[in-house]
DNA sequence: GGTCGTTAATTGACTCGTCAATCAAGAAAC
DNA sequence: GTTTCTTGATTGACGAGTCAATTAACGACC
């Protein structure tokens, strides 16, 4: 049983339960154990591995963003003009691998997180920073000196939509969250 | 002390407090001892009043939907045109009571609680559906068979808005959240 | 290819603090 | 003297984090 290699597994089977602990109770408040049992570990190893609890929710959160940033890379790899660029970052956002059922319960939560934990809201940052340098950069030459509001919007509006997901009693529906972001662009660089 | 008209005023200093506490602990991880001390009571006798400490929260988001219900139909009351009325909505949804930092972070932690309790997610859905029937009902003159969807961005949007200034570490710019969201409005009633 | 010390993996049991909820009893109004 | 208001004290449960002990792989050396 105790392989040599175990670590890295153990790490990304407690990640992932932490994502689906959180998920399944929709806050926050899940203990060690529950999170430890569902990856078929003890709470002590948990403990062993990643320190404290915070610990484990910081890492899940990087997991969770580091999900969606490899998403916005890749749409963004085989795009070239800027606005097929943005339609690409707007798909990226509700991506098959982001925009399901956990992972919007575990990111509602860590906007949560973010306000007590001052790693979690760097994380966060990071993100957000990202995603708006990145729109802002190519929807330059769509929309000129609007880029900065038009990349708010856009912003605050995908955010808005995974927020009503959270709510929602529905399966996340893709093609509508993607059809919603994208009419609003449409609209802001003149159809 | 012990006066005959106590109980309103206790279970308004309740609400109050519990809100006032929520935003300051970012999170719904207050004790009731917590609440209670800022309302100048004993902890028992918030249990006296609320019965349970889902309940006191229950009682807080129930005021916070009220005023911002409230903030509407006040706002809707002087509008008459369609077009007014829309903006009046957006307007509302900014007011100086609502879009302050103590009632966004309450306002968050209650779509967190939603995930769990029944009674949060059927005050939040009522919320919603209200919010919903308002901006479909004026939207409908003036986009026509589109009034849905765009009353679905439009909350969104706002929603989205609220989300962001939840992370933000400035204070809340009022007409800068209303700009965005009227731009958005003039753009999809065709300026 | 067998013995053996070293190191990593793993856990059960325990500690210590915290907190929601209860209760019995005191103080003030009426 | 009854009703309402109010609290201090207590209970009972729960949960994060620790620790000492066990198990199993690995490599080295003969």
């Amino acid at each position: 049983m105790a392989r040599h290699a175990a670590e890295p597994i153990r790490r990304a089977a407690i990640v992932k339960a932490t994502i689906q602990e959180v998920a399944r109770a929709g806050s926050l408040e899940v203990t060690v154990a529950q999170i430890a049992g569902r990856a078929g570990v003890s709470s002590a190893l948990a403990h062993h591995y990643f320190g404290s609890k915070e610990a484990i929710f910081v890492a899940a959160m990087r997991h969770v963003l580091t999900v969606f940033g490899a998403e916005v890379r890749g749409a963004l790899a085989t795009a070239e003009a800027p606005r097929d660029r943005v339609e690409a970052i707007v798909q990226a956002s509700f991506s098959a691998a982001s925009f399901r059922r956990e992972s919007i319960a575990a990111w509602l939560n860590f906007y949560v997180l973010a306000q007590t934990m001052p790693e979690a809201r760097r994380l966060l940052a990071v993100y957000h920073k990202r995603l708006r340098s990145n729109l802002v950069h190519d929807l330059r030459p769509l929309v000129g000196e609007r880029a900065n509001a038009v990349s708010e919007g856009l912003g605050a509006l995908i955010d808005g939509v995974y927020l009503r997901q959270a709510l929602a009693t529905k399966a996340p529906d893709r093609k509508a969250a993607t059809a919603l972001v994208l009419d609003y662009l449409a609209k802001e660089v003149g159809e």
